[in-house]
DNA sequence: GTGAAAGCGCTAACAC
DNA sequence: GTGTTAGCGCTTTCAC
């Protein structure tokens, strides 16, 4: 292994002391008034041999990483995935890296994972949180770290927060099914005290009771196996003659896509939540209740980086709407 | 800002110094014949005031940071947020963290992620390579980083790679087009120098001349817009009379999919390269040359863990087979 | 204008 | 067995 360069052997080579290297290599040099003539020279020289300072020595010694850690469902729903993406994206812009973890909705290793970049010093948190992760949020919050959530909020912790108008989304989708002319219109979501799940199943509540229309709803487990979900889906459907579904996942509503077709049953009209590329070429096309992703990753960068840079100390929360995407599976066929 | 507690106030609250601490902390307790007594005394009392170390300070001074750099293509991409959710599985078992960008086959951003990450001090890099990375790789060899590469690899210079059988999986998948009697079979692919995108023509070039038809290839430029892809696509098939195609990637043949639906013209018989939800759920569902996501997963994380636990110098080549899917998209209707 | 030196919080060689 | 202390590489106060 090479011997990395470091800022001592600049100060020794140019015969100047690390002091001088530090203040301009740190921008400093007009502040301290060095000569020109020497900034220029030292700026020659690092340029020449390459060097590089250890962040890592940095980071310590300012308390700041540069580091915001992204604590996200799971990466590979390509619902977090664009976010993450998009995320990603403004953070670098602005020289912040993200480091990631997914937690499966699972409290305790959300709560480990947090802990963990915590003692890392990440310098901020964006966090998908689970259901009784507030005291942990609360600790954060005590020691002053800059954090804000998505997708969900909770309750029992007042925090900056991202997320869809879920309500207004569920509501207009529902309504949208009753008024294309169906009168069984089922809920299929997840057994989850989650903020967005429960606003999905108000919206849903909230328009049916609106129309004096009968609710039908199915939970399933989150820890639920796939079979087990198509398998209830079709009876649920079944039962109830459901005529219309409003699924409260993407997941969720491939799962009833897959259910259709293994057990060859023909889908009723069905909107989902969140887009997909699946749904948009689908045969006929899904129509959805799609969330602004780049306009929450927008506001969970631009929040958070408020925060950090000490600007603003007041509590954001933001609520943006959602947009239903007509297609083809919300029409109504007499 | 709540002030953390350190290792200091530890050993001052108990009376005692700060390398018994640090030696008990660290399970040398044993080693260096420090009294049990005095063990569970520093373990209760840690625990009790919830002392968590700085790990920042502990890399500095270890060297370690436990942290491996995930550098990929996009992370927006199913194929790689699902390889990487299997990599964040695995290195999280292992006490690693995982800190990813996106380098978009940007040479130049991904020149800039790794010397970003290496200033960071991360102890490994995982990461699909642009063309003309190579000098880059070259200089982490150097410096004696771990890091293996994946997807595909620089013939420029002598890596660890995971790679799948690019040649076989496209090889195998035109010769089964033949066989189902097609006679004029497509491939489109990636303008591109990447290995993996080289190995998947030249597999498909191979099988066309072993049946001695005639070759129709369509290049697209990585920087397309995505209408442009599908105008080319449109015009491509229909100029060639193309009645089976190959697709390099998943994204191309999900380009090919929305041509086909936008321009209503019929797509002829086709297989995809890399799975996706789309494939198995479109009607009619579509045949892949799928890779083996868990397999390579598994490979990359315990190449680079062997290789920064310092187990195995010798490199790794290490390149799996791919599985062709037959499903409904390649079956020939005459 | 520039340099010496204190420390960020931790580990571990060395001393006793 | 336990404590003292010298760093890891950097920033920044304070002195000149």
């Amino acid at each position: 292994m090479k011997k990395r360069i470091l800022i001592s052997d600049i100060a020794k080579a140019l015969g100047i002391s690390v002091t001088t290297v530090s203040f301009i290599l740190n921008d400093k040099a007009k502040e301290k008034r060095i000569s020109e003539a020497l900034t220029n020279r030292v700026l020659a020289y690092v340029q020449e041999v390459g060097y590089k300072p250890n962040e890592l020595a940095k980071s310590l010694r300012t308390g700041k990483t540069k580091i915001i850690a992204l604590i996200i469902e799971d990466i590979s729903n390509p619902f977090f995935a664009n976010i993450a993406r998009l995320i990603e994206t403004k953070a670098y812009a602005q020289g912040y890296r993200i480091i990631y973890c997914s937690t499966d909705n699972r409290l305790d290793k959300t709560q480990e994972l947090i802990e963990l970049f915590y003692d890392r010093q990440v310098d901020g948190f964006i966090i998908t949180p689970t259901v009784g992760l507030a005291p942990t949020i609360q600790r954060l919050k005590d020691h002053a770290v800059p954090l804000v959530l998505f997708d969900r909020f909770l309750a029992d912790v007042q925090t900056n927060f991202v997320v869809a108008d879920n309500f207004t989304g569920a509501n207009e989708a529902t309504t949208h099914l009753f008024e294309q002319g169906f009168e069984r219109v089922g809920f299929v979501s997840l057994r989850s005290e989650q903020s967005q799940m429960m606003d999905r199943l108000t919206g849903y509540s909230t328009a049916v009771e609106k129309q004096a229309k009968e609710r039908y709803t199915l939970e399933v487990a989150t820890d639920s196996w796939e079979q087990d979900i198509q398998d209830k889906l079709a009876d649920f459907i079944k039962e109830h003659r459901i005529d219309a579904l409003l699924f409260a996942t993407n997941y969720l509503a491939i799962s009833g896509l897959k259910a259709a077709k293994a057990q060859r049953f023909k889908m009723p009209a069905m909107i989902a939540y969140d887009d997909h590329t699946l749904f948009e070429m689908y045969e006929p096309s899904i129509s959805v209740v799609s969330q602004p992703v780049e306009e929450i990753a927008d506001k969970l960068i631009s929040i958070l980086l408020n925060q950090m840079q000490g600007k603003s100390k007041s509590l954001r929360e933001v609520v943006l709407p959602c947009q239903l995407k007509i297609r083809e599976s919300s029409r109504f066929i007499s």
